[in-house]
DNA sequence: AGCCATTTGTACGTATGTATC
DNA sequence: CGATACATACGTACAAATGGC
């Protein structure tokens, strides 16, 4: 007892301790997005691996989203700006290997997007909120003509929303999760036999979302925000599921 | 106008097309986890590719958290079963480079758990509430002498919670943003100079969502929650985000 | 435009440390 | 303990792709 306390030493690759220190130097701010690595020969005399390692390292740091290298390139791999893409990555296959239910999604969505519009209601400009009202005309102008336009206009309105809430955090999680949901149901949304007066709903419902934002009422804003949701996508839900979501409504 | 529509040919690497095959494979439960894949020198024979190609995609496989390997495993690597790694992964690089602040990631926490809570107060079986007393107890009998049983018990409270909100999303996702929150500040909260104070109000906060969840209220519950989670971490956030933490408690 | 040097993508061989039997 | 099979890592080689001249 009392003798130094030793730490167990993990066998660390040597493919990763070229990652850690490439996350570093981007962490940092020494790689810049925008930026270029070494080109891979380089990299492997810098760092004294052979060049498996080093391509090893650019796989895994391309696999979170940190870098991308192209064939032929003389200018070496690329830092790439920050972009969700890694956490959408991560939140499909969790959806898949998790078995995530599309109730289980939906209630996420009723609360992440209930909480933004709750905040957005204490902190959004004048300007976001311009941004929510083109995005809805767009919605009302794409009724019964263009699907896309109309699911485009829709990620405009919600995207704004997060924006304004003012949590980069929940702005991403808010989009990541959208796509996800919209690409599961997508065509089942499209093909409902209803389609055109859904869209009709759906905009009155983010009128009053506005509406409450506007007028700084978080509370109304969250609940017609959570309410909307749940009539949107409340039949693509199992029953069972159905009553979990309508918990977020009272 | 009118032809038939191509779709761009992106050029796909080989290892991404083993890295699909394989995921397929783990996806449609072919593979199924502590199910071992192939050897390397195996996998090289069947995807008909170089080691190099084998080893990248299996480095990939790896970063998303689906198969983790060891030198010298005479089985080949092993297929994980789901862990939340992946995404803890890639939500600490998108705090990281998406600079997240303190503030943002508690406000996230304090909508999840204020979430959780709610669903927890309907649908929580009586075993739930147990373990959620349980975990209380731990947090008591740990006060003012061990800080790291403190902290555990804190984790099973919330955890607790977290399950017995139904979401596994939710779930998840509580877990991943308290642990990086934890590891943000942990040494500031056990060295703050009234610790033994904060870990009392702590419990007694935690007793009160306990009461609210026990008798059904939902919102009451949340609130609490909320408030608790603002009362341990405020102090460690700028007063500039604070009053983006204070917007949910309303 | 075309050519060319460089880089990436991929393949193959080999050596070494390690885990299991 | 030895034998075997494995992952790790290195080095070389060549085709395809890119950017600059």
């Amino acid at each position: 007892m009392g003798g130094p306390r030793f730490e167990p030493v993990r066998a660390v690759r040597a493919y990763e301790r070229v990652v850690e220190q490439v996350e570093e130097a981007i962490e940092s701010g020494a790689l810049a997005p925008g930026g270029r690595l070494p080109s891979e020969r380089e990299l492997m005399v810098q760092f004294s691996v052979s060049r498996s390692t080093v391509r090893e390292a650019l796989r895994v740091l391309q696999a979170r989203g940190l870098v991308r290298s192209r064939p032929g390139d003389p200018n070496g791999a690329e830092v790439l700006p920050f972009s969700p893409a890694a956490l959408h990555q991560s939140m499909t296959t969790l959806a898949r290997v998790a078995e995530l239910s599309l109730g289980e999604l939906v209630q996420f969505r009723m609360v992440l997007d209930g909480s933004a519009v709750l905040l957005a209601a204490r902190l959004r400009t004048e300007g976001q909120l311009a941004e929510m009202d083109a995005a809805v005309a767009a919605m009302r102008a794409a009724v019964g003509q263009d699907e896309e336009a109309f699911g485009a206009a829709d990620v405009a309105f919600h995207d704004a929303v997060a924006r304004a809430c003012g949590n980069k955090l929940i702005q991403v999680c808010t989009d990541v999760v959208r796509s996800i949901v919209v690409k599961l149901i997508a065509k089942r949304i499209a093909a409902a036999p209803d389609r055109e007066e859904l869209m009709r709903r759906s905009i009155r419902h983010h009128e009053e979302v506005i509406a409450a934002v506007r007028a700084g009422d978080g509370p109304l804003a969250a609940r017609l925000s959570r309410k909307a949701m749940y009539d949107y996508y409340a039949g693509y839900v199992d029953e069972g599921e159905r009553s979990a979501l309508r918990a977020l409504l009272e």
